[in-house]
DNA sequence: GCTACGATTTATGTCGACAATCTGATGCTT
DNA sequence: AAGCATCAGATTGTCGACATAAATCGTAGC
């Protein structure tokens, strides 16, 4: 167990610049900032989880400034909730917020996709049908924190491949907020059918068919949106679940 | 002459809660946020400009908790760089930055547009030719600094109109950084001919003629973009303006 | 037995102070 | 005289402590 009662000699492992989005950094507040985001993105950190101040500072060993610097990018990210005198919380998307996000998110791929047709390599798209491949495997291994995460993975890779950091970073921005209302409306057992049609739209882009890869992916979009909007509300949900209904 | 002198009775006007972007909220630190943000948007800050946390803690009359909070917010939407020991100073983008922003704006902007023609009602297209008289009459009037905000206002107004407030947040940082650039690579009078292509672009909106639409704010921004490129870049420019070369 | 009120406890918001770092200016050496 | 090392000033990074608001638990009343 980390010693709490040391007062920190303070050594300043990394003072913080721009702790940014989760970057590739090893500075303590990346550090703090990657395990909520990994956690979200495995969905382990289930919406309007708590994340108190004081339990992230035991964690990490490091003072309150920083796991508030923390929770601020998070909030600024909306990937937590920053409530006045409240504490944080794990974001809970409002079905408004989730038209709203899958809307930006159509828009975000179309953009990346045609990007990536222009600007891929080779190279690029073989590692691309390599990680399907993994994604594949998951799939068939039942490996549920892994699949999540892989899933969203393919996109997120589209988005680095498109060359472009800043849609990059809007993309994140989005998929993150996907997986928490994944998690939100979460249906039992809907792993199936997904990682077909990311073959499909790998096809077509190492094809150069840049309309047929941005219709495939919004109408892949929009399934998955369909398939959500389904189940129900997350207000009647939570109440369901305290009442052990499932 | 506000007295800074006063230890600050911790009256906590808005406790802060998101100040999220420069939006609505009156809270001190949203205040303290917009006047940077507006400063930017005015091109009343040059980039580079540096904003020590001490001087910003005297003109608010507020501690240095509020302003460090402030600066983080401004550096994760890059409208200012934090440096490491070395204090917080308005973006620099570089020419590479600058492609990739002026990209993504394309992007983002495409996808407004089509929102836009789907969902602006008569009023809303009415309040942007509106706005459109305003930006012709800060034009005539040479009055450049409203100009400087007119000119990207109808931009926003148009994310506004688009009904998808996490676009609209992506398009707000887009704009402001292409604001920062535009200060970089001023040319002397380039005011004149930039509304008329504001004016049609809304045209095809009201006739509800998308492919047109998107066209003209594609070549529109590229137009914008090109302008600029054809003046020397940041390093060369700062050193050609010490020497008094103009 | 249930509801409403109040005190306690917990957690957050804010501030002041100390320590580390960088900037630039001064004096010394070559 | 030019270049470099050293030192002072200023600025930022971090921490602990206090004040405040919310949540919780217990109690009294109905």
């Amino acid at each position: 167990m980390p010693d709490t009662s040391r007062p920190a000699p303070a050594k300043a492992l990394r003072p913080g610049g721009a702790l940014a989005q989760g970057g590739e950094g090893d500075g303590i507040e990346a550090r703090i900032y990657r395990a909520v985001f990994d956690g979200v993105m495995s969905q382990r950190l289930q919406p309007g989880t708590r994340l108190p101040e004081a339990a992230l500072c035991e964690l990490f060993g490091v003072s309150r400034a920083v796991v508030r610097k923390v929770l601020q990018a998070l909030a600024h990210d909306h990937i937590v909730q920053l409530r006045p005198n409240r504490g944080a919380i794990v974001a809970v998307p409002s079905v408004e917020e989730t038209q709203q996000i899958f809307e930006a998110r159509r828009a975000l791929e179309a953009a990346i996709v045609s990007l990536v047709i222009a600007r891929a390599t080779a190279a690029d798209l073989r590692a691309l049908r390599e990680q399907l491949r993994q994604e594949h495997q998951a799939v068939h291994g039942f490996d549920q924190p892994a699949w999540a995460r892989l899933a969203s993975t393919f996109h997120l890779r589209l988005a680095e491949l498109a060359g472009n950091p800043i849609l990059q970073r809007y993309l994140v921005e989005t998929v993150s907020r996907c997986s928490l209302i994944v998690a939100l409306h979460e249906p039992p057992g809907n792993a199936a059918c997904e990682h077909a049609e990311h073959e499909r739209i790998v096809d077509c882009i190492a094809h150069g068919d840049a309309a047929s890869a941005v219709a495939l992916m919004d109408s892949h979009l929009r399934d998955l949106e369909r398939r959500l909007s389904l189940v129900s509300n997350p207000a009647s949900r939570s109440l369901g679940q305290l009442l052990g209904l499932g």
